[in-house]
DNA sequence: CGGTATCCATCCCGATACTG
DNA sequence: CAGTATCGGGATGGATACCG
């Protein structure tokens, strides 16, 4: 489960389909913008084999796919919107943290970033 | 914040720590057992750069270090730890999702996993 | 102990072209 | 429209060796 989340467009997808509203695959691919056919429909494969996704063909011509979650994807899919919502309210606080890293790591020297080798017994470490 | 999270290691890191307890560093390789220290370091910086944990260096000899998450890590934490769980509860649906899956494509040859193009007009899809 | 440096396999993803 | 086929690059992660 955590190698599928791990895969770049797959809480993409999660959270676009989260709603309820199954979409087609024209659809899918536009509002997640930049990902490729080849690699949608390999996100989509993955999630349908895990089912959390239902695949449905209407066998018309020129063909039309649906694509809607199951309980068990909604079930994801909320979890992983957690996920995102978290990360939209915390943006701010990250963006701080990251600079203060940067500017912490980029100011001394390379070697110094671990311990001053004080010679110290280890006996002052913490229990 | 996805990009972090889709790291191998990242989520696992994430769960071992979110008890509060901090954890050194071989303590946590071990637990995560099959990590290397390359890769558990890169792993743990990147989470320190977004400022979800703190790296702690008692300056002795040998050294001893430390890491805890912070209230930022923790909050993501609950969330990892909470898809986790919920993995947990139900390896075995989707264990089932998975075979029935793999029956279904691995029967028919590979050209009929579309649709099955009866020669239809569009008008028959749904709106 | 807690890393870093280096090299290398792999694998994910993207671009492009083509099809029923 | 909804894919598949093929190719290739770049990042990620692993193995190994070494260091303060």
């Amino acid at each position: 489960m955590l190698e599928l989340i791990a895969g770049k467009w797959t809480m993409l997808v999660l959270v676009a389909l989260e709603d309820g509203r199954p979409m087609r695959f024209a659809e899918l691919r536009r509002r997640l913008d930049g990902v490729t056919s080849k690699v949608l429909t390999q996100t989509l494969r993955a999630l349908e084999r895990e089912g959390l996704l239902i695949r449905h063909v209407y066998p018309t011509v020129p063909p039309c796919v649906e694509y809607r979650l199951t309980k068990l994807g909604e079930e994801v899919g909320g979890l992983v919107q957690s996920i995102t919502d978290w990360s939209q309210a915390n943006i701010a606080a990250i963006q701080v943290a990251r600079e203060e890293f940067d500017e912490r790591t980029t100011r001394r020297p390379a070697g110094s970033y671990g311990s001053e080798h004080r010679p110290t017994r280890s006996g002052d470490a913490p229990d």
